[in-house]
DNA sequence: GCAAATATAATAGTATTACTATCGTTTTTG
DNA sequence: CAAAAACGATAGTAATACTATTATATTTGC
């Protein structure tokens, strides 16, 4: 699976950015240590300024590839989800059960995150930190309606009906297909979150993964009526 | 109930803000405008500087109240928690039947909010979008923990508390209460967020709300496995 | 191998932000 | 009524989030 992967460039709505930053050598750069710099400073604080003197390039070669820091978050989280989108098709694909489709994708988008060594210019554990922890803030703001028409979030979409027909596929009358999905993905990030920072209101932690919250929560709410198989 | 409440100060922790700004007709302007602004621009525009235009007041008296905007945010975000909790506590005061208290409790914290006229410089149908739109960026910030420690997000833990309370005399065996109850409150903020600008990984809309979408989560995930009375 | 095109670097400049500090005036209150 | 507290006005600062221009380096196409 990571040979087949390894051979596939994952594909960034190309209206994010304004020079492909896998074109190039400086671009690498720029998406290696803007993450690198976004997990140590919080995407608040980051500046191109500051990227630039970490990469030893200027501020302005780095606006030829983002015009601003806020279409780069758009650029790795896009990236991100479409990672987990490749993880989520390999991983389900020729899984004859359903449930146990079901299953293997809950995993997929809950579980933590180990590194990969595929993408050699991407720390893929690093950048699951900053999609725990910035992932809001590239869609709770004022230009959501238009960003989203302009594609922006086609991937993280994308991820969630995929998901949406898994659970489909398990329960077709189940009333709310859509919402566990979204709620699955949303909500295992804050739980990551939690586990960290407000321990107290989470049951996560070193015994308790946020797959397993999910993955019982989600058996319960497609549990048919004359289902006692599980 | 509206009657009671009025008698009630909702409780902000106090070091949140350097003056309080119940305490002065400025400080209410302050947070009654505010709450305009950040609902208006949005949180991230907005600044000191255009609410003091707002509010025929100085940039430089406004930081006597708040040391910054950011500080703000938390006073309305606990502010609105405290409001849910009183409500919450209210409305699940005497009901004898376990699971319709947890029913009630869960339509407290994720229903869509109706203007209450109790507090009258706070719009708290408008306070709730800010919630809505804004919250996460209350927490998800570098100083997190030094802030929770300081006791920023009391109210909001102890809200979680309470609800995985009711949901553990529901039923005391179930192995995520915590969990459940931080989704529940963390996962309706954000389908009422989908409902509005995601519309297509959502079921939640004009015909289904993020009220049965959680009541039927919970209820299936409470379910023991005797338990066929509903 | 060289000219043209492209990419990058360096510098400067702008409006705005998120404050702090100071001072004078008004309002409150003991 | 005097002292304290609150408020308003102004000024100043370092940083932010860019844009614009120009110079230099690198790549490429013939």
């Amino acid at each position: 699976m990571i040979n087949l992967l390894s051979n596939l460039k994952i594909s960034v709505p190309d209206k994010i950015f304004i020079k492909d930053p896998e074109s190039s050598d400086l671009g690498k750069r720029i998406i290696e240590h803007g993450i690198l710099l976004i997990d140590e400073i919080g995407f608040d604080s980051f500046t191109f300024k500051k990227l630039g003197v970490k990469i030893g390039s200027n501020e302005s070669s780095i606006y030829r590839y983002f015009e601003s820091k806020h279409k780069l978050l758009l650029y790795l989280t896009s990236w991100y989800w479409a990672w987990i989108e490749y993880q989520m098709v390999f991983a389900t694909h020729n899984v004859p059960d359903d449930k146990d489709r079901l299953f293997k994708a809950i995993e997929v988008v809950t579980r933590t995150i180990k590194e990969d060594v595929t993408y050699t210019h991407i720390n893929e554990v690093i950048l699951n930190r900053i999609i725990i922890n910035e992932y809001s803030k590239s869609y709770l703001t004022k230009e959501v309606d238009s960003e989203n028409k302009e594609g922006y979030f086609e991937v993280y979409k994308r991820l969630i009906h995929r998901l949406r027909e898994i659970i489909k596929n398990v329960n077709p009358d189940y009333k709310f297909p859509s919402s566990l999905a979204s709620t699955i993905v949303e909500g295992a990030l804050h739980q990551h979150f939690l586990k960290v920072h407000f321990s107290s209101i989470t049951d996560c932690g070193k015994a308790i993964t946020p797959t397993e919250f999910f993955i019982n929560l989600t058996q319960n709410a497609l549990k048919t009526n004359t289902d006692e198989s599980n």
